[in-house]
DNA sequence: TGAACATATGAGCAAATGATCATATGTTGA
DNA sequence: TCAACATATGATCATTTGCTCATATGTTCA
């Protein structure tokens, strides 16, 4: 029987782990807060949410936007549509995505700001 | 001489395409955004920076509290580092890490938000 | 000074990821 | 109904990524 080792040091702060260990929020939603974020961390898709900030787009338009394949933005899309970050219209064969809401919006500032102050 | 093809539609909204590309932020500043975010992006990282969000913690401290390696978390806390996202100081033989500053925080909650409304 | 300990780092590997290509789906208009 | 077109999707491949292992660095204290 072996333990798992995890860390070979000594508990230096009990505390200070106990507290985090409490009030660090459950496992899934970590996991779901990191899902979210992955969104967010692909230069694609950044560009594709930035693009939606002024106005919806159909695929077409994004991918001569970014001047990707029509292939590449679709599959982006359908990654940012499960993430509920997109959403979308359908206008004949057309289809036209925007932001979902409005927390993509901040969230995409909140990161500007914090890479345009230091 | 062949043209790279990006996309093989017509553009539709040739109106809405120059606009977008007007008002979207420069290339390497998409490409630093998302850096940003990956870092956010990424289980360990975020419970690192969720850990920190209530007190600083010395590397030891988060590998007990997250159940991984010293290693692993020494790791992700250069990556964060790098990132600007904590910062640390060092006490002796222990290396105490803190939120570097407040824009982590707001990200955070941002996110937060986004996952438990919808 | 040297053992003990906290942290950092480089190499290696397996898993995840993003683009492309080929092709499928679905809509329109003749 | 069928050709043309906008979009979606599956397979594939090269790159990126995060962890582990081994080891280096740096600090304390006897």
């Amino acid at each position: 029987m072996k333990e798992i080792e995890t860390c070979e040091c000594e508990v230096v702060h009990q505390d200070a782990v106990e507290t985090a260990a409490r009030r660090l929020p459950q496992d899934e939603t970590l996991y779901d807060l990191a899902e979210l974020f992955k969104l967010f961390g692909d230069s694609t898709r950044i560009k594709i949410l930035d693009a939606l900030l002024g106005t919806e787009l159909c695929v077409c338009d994004i991918a001569k936007l970014l001047n990707l394949t029509q292939s590449a933005i679709s599959h982006q899309l359908r990654t940012l549509k499960s993430g509920k970050l997109v959403r979308f219209r359908k206008e004949g064969k057309v289809v036209y995505y925007a932001l979902a809401d409005d927390h993509v919006r901040s969230i995409i500032e909140m990161g500007m700001e914090h890479i345009t102050e230091s």
